[in-house]
RNA sequence: CGCGGGGUAGAGCAGCUGGUAGCUCGUCGGGCUCAUAACCCGGAGGUCGUUGGUUCAAAUCCUUCCCCCGCAA
């Protein structure tokens, strides 16, 4: 089977790494074009691009797949199948319909629900227990297409984004895996999707970063352990926006308000939170320094509130 | 040269309008206590990231390089 593969990230490499592993390589790979990034703006490779040139795999990163070229491009190299994991475009419906198999997907939900850029971390951020991954058909819809398969992972209490996203990477990439041999073997299942439950993970911003302490100690574990590796939630100390990156559950109770400290030792800073529950901060950040243990901060900087 | 913050005892910080360094925690020893992550007394531990310079004198001013971090992507 000729296979296309069109991908950008580390959730994509993930799935073009299982291939070649398995006989699959694609016979060409399409990526974002180089964009400068990191501390200094330097050029770099996307990692699907980084991967593809190990494997001496024709890496294509057309600017605009939307002016003819990239079409004809892909046409030249006559796919049986597109396989398309976070490539970061919109591909438009010519490229749906070229291949005979057409174009398959990874998505990091068990869809319909958390169609869009970020189901993986909507799925920890709104405390769900379980999640997991879908292959389908790209549709014209962001991710509305017809599901192939699915296979569910739960979500660790204490668990974070990106540690879920590496869980899941490989997940997809198993699926995808199995997806493309099911499909070339004739044997590959095909399901609508039932749009009434479908649901939409927006892209992350920082705006959801500043802990709201009259939020109860679990949703607000769910936004510190959702939101990493980034944005990362936040909170003020000593006029200071530190990033949060641990907690704790307590078995304490308080009659201080939301937000207030209620205690700060060697385990880490208590806050209270909604209802007189506290939460314990046990790994934060500072600004231009590193992240450290909530009591190490402690040390050089004692609570005027206590 | 994309913008910015920082590198001082094991840890976290202060000192930085120049005169060989201080705080909290930890650590070691002793004391108190039924007991303690409590308290008291005492001690050890730092070439102040690196290079060169200014100066009678630099952690403190200027300079080279290295490293860490945030923003932005």
């Amino acid at each position: 089977m000729r296979i296309v593969f069109m991908g950008t990230p580390d959730f994509a490499a993930a799935s073009l790494q299982t291939l070649i592993e398995n006989g699959r390589a694609p016979l060409a790979v399409f990526t974002q074009p180089d964009r400068p990034r990191g501390r200094g703006m330097d050029l770099s490779y996307s990692p699907v691009k980084e991967l593809a040139l190990e494997h001496d795999l024709p890496v294509y990163q057309p600017e605009t797949l939307r002016d003819g070229a990239a079409l004809e491009l892909l046409k030249s190299l006559e796919p049986d199948i597109l396989a398309v994991v976070a490539y970061g475009r919109i591909l438009p419906g010519e490229f749906l319909s070229l291949p005979r198999y057409g174009a398959v997907n990874v998505h990091g939900s068990l869809l319909p629900k958390y169609r869009g850029a970020a189901p993986i971390q909507w799925a920890v951020l709104n405390g769900d227990k379980v999640t997991g991954v879908s292959t389908m058909y790209l549709a014209k819809e962001m991710d509305s297409g017809d599901i192939i398969y699915t296979e569910e992972t739960e979500i660790g209490e204490f668990e974070t984004s990106g540690q879920l996203f590496d869980r899941l990477k490989e997940m997809g990439a198993r699926l995808l895996l199995k997806t493309l041999e099911d499909i070339e073997r004739g044997t590959a299942p095909r399901r609508p999707q039932d749009p009434s439950q479908a649901s939409f993970a927006s892209p992350l911003d920082k705006s959801l970063c500043p802990i709201q302490w009259n939020k109860t100690p679990r949703e607000i574990v769910k936004q510190i352990y959702g939101l990493q590796p980034w944005p990362v939630a936040t909170m003020d100390l000593e006029g200071l926006s530190c990033k949060v990156f641990s907690a704790a559950y307590t078995e304490n109770r308080t009659e201080k308000a939301p937000g207030s400290p209620v205690s700060a030792g060697k385990n880490g800073l208590e806050i209270a939170c909604a209802g007189g529950e506290t939460l314990l901060i046990t790994e934060l950040q500072a600004p231009g320094k590193k992240r450290m243990a909530a009591a190490d901060f402690l040390r050089g900087h004692p609570l005027k509130g206590l």
